[in-house]
RNA sequence: UCCCCGGUAGCUCAAUCGGCAGAGCGGGUGGCUGUUAACCACUAGGUUCGCGGUUCAAGUCCGUGCCGGGGAGCCA
């Protein structure tokens, strides 16, 4: 017989025979029976099993604690009891795993994301973490399906680079030699012995690369792991996160920003109408106004403003910032979550940035001093989305180059893009983690990824 | 990396002015009940994060290291 998912049990409209599998979560003992209640992973809910203290039974049912793996085989009836549905009553009992209540270290008990954290390895089996991984799940996938719709092709930037100075952020360094051997070696001999004849590391960014192919495909985007070897500390940052990045041909930064708005609404809509059981578990425990905030994202137009407009709004606020701000500064975080917490109530698009505090590929507007720069930012989390239209022509590619004290000779590549065929082109990387903490209210990064890679942190 | 806060039983936390180490939950044992965060009784469980110092006496004060959290910077 072919074991049955706990979602399914759940949703069945008839009992009868019945095979499931699955971990215990508690175990209730009564006089002459116990109940069991048994969770798979398919959804949040348990399924309840009637355990009767038969001579055959009981030795088994001794051996499954809480974190116990078993198989059930019986009976699916209506239960009698108010709580639950169905309940399955069990003629037949398989122990696959014991977990010694001992040393078990999940308990029938709420417990703390602080120390969940050190027992990543385990705490998929919680409701919340569970809730959290199938939520992660059903948005990866509704994230190709919003570009296949699009027709965007799904491309697969690498993960191994060897262009040091996208300047992204830090970057790791990958090497295949030991680092004894190293020591002894001069910097030329060691490039020769390098696996591919140079330094590498791991991507910051599959930008460069999907810029290449949006100028032959068209449309395409990147969904894959990003590195940052940043110190960064700090509840929304990770050395190793997956990034959503769409590259579109014939695009300008409006067009970009409908991208990036369109994308964010989509993945929230496909939130409320395909995991609802599991956000239900969010809104209950962990933050009681997502609802609110997600039905907020998609009650209206996102704010779009200027970088300039938005400096002006913060100077007339009144409010006295720890960072004033001034023309041609960058946004504080202070600044940016005011924007869109306070005064508009509503993600915001900043837009057009001084070209001094953004990056060289970015398209210098015809003012000379603003290039075509957005970032997206949403309540709680700051900024989501960081993007803009490209600098299409060579001479202004070149000129920003320099200024920003790039050598030509590695990117000659990607300058030959503007070379042959150059045509103006946007996108933007949208940070799937960050995405998820919106979604799910969940406050701390590390609480999104199963097994979260930080500054001093690699267990698992 | 900088600033602030914290580290006490398996977990979450308490411990007054520096004066005998405590509770709830979890675990174990027994009881009871179609139970469902079950309930009742009993019970075991401690290098108070490490190192050094002050003191008659340190969980408590000082120094230092490690770890965790929050904020900042960097950014997705």
């Amino acid at each position: 017989m072919r074991r049955s998912r706990v979602k399914d049990i759940l949703a069945s409209g008839q009992g009868g025979p019945v095979l499931l599998k699955g971990w215990v979560r508690t175990r209730r003992d009564s006089k002459g029976f116990s109940f069991l209640e048994l969770n798979d992973g398919s959804c949040l809910g348990n399924v309840q099993a009637l355990v009767d203290h038969s001579r055959e039974l009981s030795p088994l049912l001794e051996r499954l604690n809480t974190g116990a793996a078993c198989a059930v085989a019986g009976e699916l009836v209506a239960s009698p009891a108010a709580g639950q549905k169905w309940e399955v009553r069990v003629s037949a009992l398989t122990v696959y795993g014991e977990a010694d209540p001992e040393t078990y270290p999940l308990q029938k008990k709420r417990h703390s994301d602080e120390f969940l954290r050190t027992i990543a390895h385990l705490r998929p089996r919680t409701n919340k973490y569970g809730a959290m991984l199938r939520i992660r799940s059903e948005m990866a996938l509704a994230v190709h399906g919003f570009f296949r719709e699009r027709g965007f092709a799904h491309i697969h930037a690498p993960i191994l680079t060897g262009s040091d100075c996208e300047g992204a952020g830090e970057m790791f360094r990958v090497s295949s030699l030991e680092p004894e051997a190293v020591a002894a070696l001069s910097p030329v001999e060691r490039e020769a012995a390098e696996f591919f004849g140079r330094a590498a590391g791991l991507t910051v960014s599959g930008q460069l690369e999907a810029e290449m192919l949006a100028l032959a495909l068209g449309d395409v985007y990147t969904f894959g792991p990003t590195f940052r070897a940043e110190n960064s500390n700090t509840p929304k940052h990770a050395a190793e996160f997956w990034m959503v990045e769409p590259e579109m041909a014939f695009a300008d930064l409006a067009e970009d920003m409908d991208l990036a708005e369109a994308l964010v609404c989509g993945l929230v809509r496909h939130a409320l109408t395909h995991c609802a059981e599991d956000l239900a578990l969010f809104v209950s425990f962990v933050d009681k106004t997502l609802m609110a905030t997600l039905t907020g994202i998609l009650d209206k137009p996102f704010v779009r403003l200027p970088h300039a407009e938005a400096i002006r709004v913060l100077q007339a606020s009144g409010r006295s910032f720890e960072f004033p701000v001034h023309e041609g500064s960058d946004l504080q975080t202070e600044h940016e979550r005011f924007l869109c917490e306070e005064h508009f109530k509503s993600p915001v698009i900043v837009h057009d940035y001084p070209k001094e505090i953004k990056a060289f590929y970015m398209r210098l507007n015809d003012d000379g001093a603003t290039v075509a720069a957005m970032d997206l930012l949403v309540p709680r989390i700051g900024e989501l989305v960081g993007g803009s239209q490209r600098e299409e022509r060579l001479e202004v590619l070149s000129r920003r180059m320099a200024e920003a004290g790039l050598p030509s000779e590695p990117y000659w590549w990607y300058l030959d893009s503007r070379r042959y065929g150059s045509a103006p082109h946007a996108g933007f990387g949208l940070g799937f983690e960050r995405l998820l903490m919106l979604v799910t209210g969940i406050a701390n990064i590390r609480d999104v990824i199963p097994f979260p890679r930080t500054p001093r942190n690699l267990e698992f």
